[in-house]
DNA sequence: GGAATGTTTCGGCCGTGGCCGAAGTGTTAT
DNA sequence: ATAACACTTCGGCCACGGCCGAAACATTCC
C-alpha cells in the first residue's frame, strides 16, 4: 500500500469551506444572513453570541472565503452573503442536520413561527412558501418536477396579472429554481420567479417580517388575498 | 441592547454538522464516497490521510450524525453516504470552494481526469454529464429549467430504446432531480433518470472507472456510441 | 475641536479536538 | 490452536483556533 503522496485534492478546499460554518458563532451568523438582508456587525455580533471583537474576526474570514460580502456606510459595515448558491448550500446542510439522530430537538413557539412562514434568502419558505408552489402547479402555471420547474404560458399571464414581470430584467439568474424547505423537507421556488413573488408580497403588505426573525407574519389583508388569487389558506 | 438568551437555535445544529465536513480527514473521507461505492475502513484510512484509529474516530462520529452508514461483511467493514442528499450538500459546498478567493488552484492532470467524466455519487458529472443532459435537452426528450427537469413522453421512448426502464421501481425517490456540476458549474441530471444512464453505461461498458478516483474514462466503445446515440463527442 | 458610536487589530489565555502508540475485540486463514 | 488481519477503544500529548480585554482607527454628531 503506497504511502505517500496526498490522495485527493479537492477535500482540501471542501474543508476549509465547511470549517468555516463549522463554528457556532459563524454558523449563527449566516443563519441570520439568510433572510438576505445585511446586517450591520453589531447586529451580527448580537447574533452571534460573541463580542464585537471576535464577530468582527469570524467577518473577516467569512469574507475572505468570499461567502459573504461588505458595504461600507457611514460608520457601519452592512454585511450580507454573496449570493443565492450560498443561501442554497446553508439551507442544503440544514436539511441534513434537522434529521441526524433520532433525538428530537425542543421546538419552541418561535420555531413554529419560521415552520409557517418565513424568507429563504430572497424568497419565500416554510408551509406558505410551499403552499403557493403547490398552488402554481395544481393550477397548471408551472410544471415543477420535485426539484424544478418550467412556467407555463398560462403561468405567464397569472403572474403578469399578479403584477409580476419577469421579462424585462437581463440577469443571468434562473427564473425558476427550486429549493429544498428545511422545514417542509419539499421543494419552494427560488430562482427569480421565487423572488418576485417575495417582494411583490411585502409591496402588497400581505406579509411582514417579524422582529429580529426570519419568520414573516401574514397580514389580515394577506390571509384573504392568498385565499382569493391563490386558493390557499395557512393555518 | 439586550445581551442574554440564545438568540438562534438553527444554527447549532447546522454548525456541528458543519464542522463534521470540516475536518481535512473527514472531508477527505466523505470525499472519497463522492462516487457512491462503499468503501472499507482501511481504504477510508488511506483516502483521508490519517492513521487507522484516527478514522475510525472519524468514522464514528459521521456515522452518529447520520451522514454515513456501515454493513459489516465479514471483518470488513463497509462505509458508504447515507443518502443522495448528503451528496448533493457536500456537492453544493464543492461548489462554493471552486470559485472562492482569486488566487488560483493549482490544477494537475489527474483534475483534468476528474473535469472530463466522473460519478457524483450514482451518476455521471462532467463534461459527460453535461452533454448527456444537453443531448436530452436539445433533441426535445427532457425539459430542464436550470435546476430541475421534466421527462417528455418522446424522451421516455427515448430511453426506453436505450434500454432504461424508470417505471418498476417503487422507489420515493425522484425520476429527474439536478445536481449543480462542480466543475463545469452547471446542472446536470441526478435522481433516478441520473442514476440508470449511470449504471446503463457502465454495464455496456461504455465508460470505467480510473483507479482509486471518482474519474471515469470513457472507451472506445463509448466514444462511438455515445456518438451515435446521443450525437456527442467529448473531448 | 471633543465626545460618542461603530468597527477592527493586537496579545495572551485556555479549552476543544485531532493525532498517534499501545492494547483489546472480532473474524478469517492455515 | 495459532497467527494474521481488520477494526475499535483507551490514554495522553499537543497545537490550532476561538475568546475576551485593551487599545487603535474611523466616522458622525454637537
Amino acid at each position: 500500500m503506497i504511502a505517500s503522496m496526498t490522495p485527493v485534492v479537492s477535500g482540501i478546499t471542501l474543508a476549509e469551506i465547511a470549517a468555516l460554518m463549522g463554528d457556532v458563532a459563524r454558523a449563527n451568523i449566516l443563519s441570520s444572513l439568510m433572510d438576505g438582508r445585511a446586517l450591520t456587525a453589531s447586529e451580527l455580533a448580537w447574533h452571534s453570541g460573541v463580542s464585537a471583537q471576535t464577530t468582527s474576526g469570524h467577518l473577516a474570514k467569512l469574507s475572505e472565503a468570499n461567502l459573504i460580502a461588505m458595504t461600507k456606510q457611514g460608520r457601519h459595515r452592512y454585511y450580507r452573503l454573496v449570493s443565492p448558491e450560498v443561501a442554497q448550500a446553508i439551507e442544503a446542510m440544514m436539511a441534513l442536520a434537522s434529521f441526524g439522530p433520532k433525538r428530537h430537538r425542543p421546538v419552541g413557539p418561535k420555531d413554529e413561527a419560521l415552520r409557517k412562514a418565513r424568507t429563504c434568502y430572497d424568497h419565500l419558505a416554510g408551509r406558505l412558501g410551499i403552499a403557493i408552489a403547490d398552488a402554481l402547479t395544481s393550477q397548471d402555471h408551472l410544471v415543477l418536477s420535485e426539484s424544478a420547474g418550467v412556467l407555463t404560458s398560462s403561468g405567464q399571464r397569472f403572474l403578469c396579472d399578479f403584477g409580476i414581470d419577469l421579462e424585462p430584467e437581463n440577469s443571468k439568474r434562473a427564473v425558476c429554481k427550486t429549493c429544498l424547505d428545511w422545514s417542509e423537507r419539499r421543494p419552494h421556488l427560488a430562482g427569480r420567479l421565487g423572488a418576485s413573488l417575495c417582494t411583490r408580497m411585502f409591496d402588497l403588505a400581505w406579509v411582514e417580517r417579524i422582529k429580529d426573525s426570519r419568520a414573516l407574519s401574514i397580514t389580515k389583508a394577506g390571509r384573504s388575498g392568498l385565499r382569493e388569487t391563490f386558493g390557499i389558506e395557512i393555518d
